[in-house]
DNA sequence: ATGAAAGCGCTAACAT
DNA sequence: ATGTTAGCGCTTTCAT
């Protein structure tokens, strides 16, 4: 910055004034500052300004997901940069790998780089760690997961009412013996999503304790060989609710293995693409990961703006889609 | 870090020490400034640091791709990810969204935040715009397409090869009549992968002039559209090579419209997820957006660590998968 | 082994 | 409308 405003020839500030487009600045003087920026390349840096500046904001934030590389997370993450960028704000994307010691980790490296604000899912068991950051007037947004030991807005899927609509589903195609294979059951949307499903049965009078819930399920794998277990028993179900993606792939493979894809209902918790190209097509409870990150940037700009409302937990609504696999019947 | 001094009742320089694990304090020294600095929540402020460092590095790192919300790019992601966070490292990560503007604003935004590096596709004509910058010392590694007007490392797809290679695959099942359909033909892949379809016909003696070549398919419906329109014409393909995810689709859709799915031969360019479970699977050239990542990153690290050596192109190999549709032949 | 002073690139506050 | 001085939070250099 010396450098242009000696070939300028004229003083530091009135290159910042310029490079800031602030008011009070002859156009002469502008276009003769912008010329030397331009001739020298000029980039202003943007933290060093920052450490002087009143709001001392970075125009950076934090997102940190499961993965980057899960589609989910994908488009949500495209919804946040979105409204990020529409504001000159850049974003910082991390993977968390179910690992706590790597949250922590994260959120701590982008707090060195002082971001303006962070969007976060958790897998710690306590966000308790947060509250000096959030009392200093960092906003935090939390998506996926509410936070716990700490107050902060959070963005969620409705995953018990999205599990109960999947049910009722089923239910209302005649299906009684309904089966339930669900993800590990330490996360907590995991949980939730078997809540709605028991609760679901629950009301329509369904005894529960003949209906096979098989939980823990983290992979397609594990998925694949609990449900072949099923259907080999001596009074497999006629449908099948799965919580979560990889375990309803686990369980296509293994209905095709039993070549059952036509006779035995299935229907997912979160969208698979192509699911409308296979055979059946698979019908599914869909969430909506542009919405949860719209709004959860939505909120987190908000707060930037001086919103002190009172913390609130938004609910995105989830989305039953039929394509073919939940609308068998049980006498198939 | 005033604070954390004082309160240790020790200089700032020796805050400093601690923090940053130089050498010469004792023991003493450094478990009275971590208590300090615990009780405060001391975040030191990285950037404050570098303005003054020798090495002036941000430990940030930006990444230009088509959109975060594709998966290839997601997991070329999680891929530089993975390499940038074992060395301390944040990655930007932003979409481009196929608009010149955007390419430039974001890599000035990146700059402004002083990354230490640039990992880019890009959708601009020519990159000269960035020689300043190589100039100062940024390294700069291209990934997807190769530089123009600038010299710089670059990790790209065999494009042209996995071309060759799908059709060949086509050619051996028999097919003489391969229809190619290819998305906009300004975009640089599209042409390699293109020239490698009609170079290698050329290699087998087959008379490109009657071969129906499509091009300029950006999206499924004009995929779609356009093979409805081949197949339906007095001499149709026996065979389909789509040079593109989309495309891809758009003619899987087009050809269980006509019930061809079984008796007309597709090879597509970039793997689908699910391509396994459809019927029949799709056969296609599969890209290595983990191996590009990473390639990528390793270079812009070996940069970044004093790497002088000459810029040179690294090409990442296609493989073909056959799951069924590309091993249909001509007369089924 | 520890600390004081200067300065990184910029903006705030106050001149002029 | 423009320039000057001080200082943001840190590291460097140089003393002690």
């Amino acid at each position: 910055m010396r450098q242009v405003a000696a070939l300028a020839g004229v003083g530091t500030k009135t290159v910042s004034r310029v490079i800031n487009g602030e008011p009070n600045v002859s156009s002469a003087m502008i276009a003769k500052v912008k010329q030397a920026a331009d001739s020298l390349d000029y980039q202003p840096d943007l933290h060093a300004g920052n450490l002087r500046r009143a709001d001392g904001r970075t125009k950076t934030l934090g997102l940190l997901v499961g993965s980057v590389a899960n589609p989910f997370y994908g488009t949500l993450h495209r919804a946040v940069e979105e409204a990020a960028s529409a504001r000159g704000i850049a974003v910082f994307a991390s993977s968390l790998d179910d690992d706590p010691d790597r949250e922590q980790g994260l959120v701590s490296a982008f707090l060195q780089r002082r971001v303006d604000g962070l969007i976060l899912t958790t897998v710690t068991k306590s966000q308790a760690y947060l509250a000096p950051e959030l009392r200093r007037g960092t906003p935090l947004v939390f998506i996926d997961r509410e936070p716990a030991g700490i107050e902060a807005d959070a963005v969620v899927s409705d995953n018990a009412a999205g599990s109960a609509l999947a049910t009722r589903h089923l239910l209302e195609h005649g299906h009684r013996r309904i089966a339930y294979l669900g993800d590990l059951d330490s996360i907590q949307t995991a949980r939730e999503r078997r809540r709605g499903f028991l609760e679901e049965l629950g009301r329509a009078g369904v005894a529960t304790r003949d209906i096979p819930v098989v939980v823990d399920l983290h992979d397609e794998v594990a998925a694949n060989r609990a449900v072949l277990a099923l259907l080999d028993s001596t009074d497999p179900p006629t449908a099948l609710f799965t919580s979560q993606n990889l375990v309803t792939i686990g369980a296509i493979t293994a209905l095709r293995a039993r070549a059952l894809q036509n006779r035995v209902a299935l229907v997912g918790f979160d969208d698979i693409s192509l699911a409308d190209l296979l055979t059946p097509g698979i019908t599914v409870i869909a969430q909506n990961p542009q919405r949860i990150g719209e709004l959860a940037a939505e909120r987190l700009l908000a707060r930037l703006d001086g919103d002190r409302t009172p913390t609130h937990s938004y609910v995105v609504p989830t989305e039953l889609i039929a394509r073919g696999s939940g609308e068998i019947g049980p006498h198939a």
